[in-house]
DNA sequence: TGTACATCAGTGAACGCGCGTTCACTGATGTAC
DNA sequence: TGTACATCAGTGAACGCGCGTTCACTGATGTAC
């Protein structure tokens, strides 16, 4: 690669850390500024456009990369499950790193999921789609594995995945006696749903 | 009253509606600017002060008014599920109509939930535990009437309210088909939940 | 009841500020020969 | 390899805009006598 292109990608990169260094709990992507962006990247203002159309483009490419980690995560819970253990203990230890791991890329997935543009409510609504189906065909396997066919693991996946991102949303402020106790009853939680959807199968 | 209390209050009562009634799937109250709210509400701008400090506390007032929405609700289901029918359907259908009745109310707690203002955060927590615990009460009365002891009714009742505000925040945008499948949904979820802790108590 | 004064909700104009965006420019890097 | 020109990432200055907030003012309503 170019000396060229190899600096406006270290710039690039720049400007998508300024913007991820900047969300907390008090700062979501939509009320960040273009010019506290590239403030806080070290470059002048107008220096965005050489690199994003507009803002909603930036926050669209970190969706992209929180997409990415999601489906990365989804990789090593699979593989980590193989292995003798129970799924559900698994799967939220899991999680649980991803968030420790990439806290703003998982704010930002959840703060701009109910926010105020479509676009980015539709970018992540497909990221949790897919993890949600993901989840289902798992469900499903297993279910066929152990003769039982009369589950509808849809509902039970949806349920899932919502419990598991709001004990995250609650996970990513609290402090580690805290985050263990909120992932305990989260796996609780996901125990309880298991056990009634094969209890209330159809006979 | 004096016509100028009366006058004050009708005025107001006019900024909170003007604020309420811009609220949408694209429109969050903290991205309203005061300007905005007094122009919808017909006011100079400056004569916002003359009932507020600032945004933060009219939004306050705003959530305040939801919290109270939301007891009625509370008390309206009670005496609903008092009658014969099962609790879960009573209370999800009431649930759904309190959603249609006050979509705006509902629509600001939803959003600011999770927003960059502490103090709504915490008003909004606030209320929700409320409503949590109102539930894990009843589910605990009933318990011990059947005779369960041995359930951890607080995680069973934070599940359910998780689940059933998940399944309003979709079912706000969505027509009257997607809503009612919806809400058949989550009464699913919630009857694996009551299921399933019922059957992984402890002996 | 009538009069003189006090109160105060609502106003129009003005302010300084940070914003997104544009413009013409610079100078290092890339390319053609 | 050296030279002359082209490219283009990054810049500083300037713009118009909507914002929150302040100020001194108005005139209807309230109060005291």
């Amino acid at each position: 690669m170019s000396i060229r292109q190899e600096q406006k990608n270290r710039t690039r990169r720049a400007i998508l850390d300024g913007a991820l260094r900047q969300l907390s709990q008090n700062r979501s992507f939509s009320n960040l500024s273009l010019r506290e962006v590239t403030r806080e990247a070290g470059i002048a203002a107008n220096s965005f456009y050489r690199h994003f159309d507009n803002m909603d483009e930036l926050g669209l490419t970190l969706v992209d990369e929180a997409g990415m980690s999601l489906r990365q995560l989804l990789r090593k819970a699979r593989e980590r499950i193989a292995e003798p253990g129970t799924a559900i203990e698994t799967s939220v230890n899991t999680f649980m790193e991803f968030l420790l791991a990439h806290p703003n890329h998982f704010r930002l997935l959840l703060k701009e999921r109910a926010g105020n543009t479509e676009a980015f409510r539709q970018a992540i609504q497909k990221e949790l789609d897919y993890f949600s189906e993901e989840l289902r065909d798992y469900l499903e396997q297993r279910a066929k594995n152990a003769g039982r066919q009369h589950v509808n693991w849809e509902i039970v996946a949806d349920a899932m995945v919502n419990l598991v991102f709001a004990m995250g949303s609650k996970a990513l402020d609290a402090n580690k006696t805290e985050r263990s106790k909120l992932s305990e009853n989260c796996k609780q939680q996901l125990e309880m749903i298991m056990t009634g959807a094969i209890h209330l199968q159809a006979p």
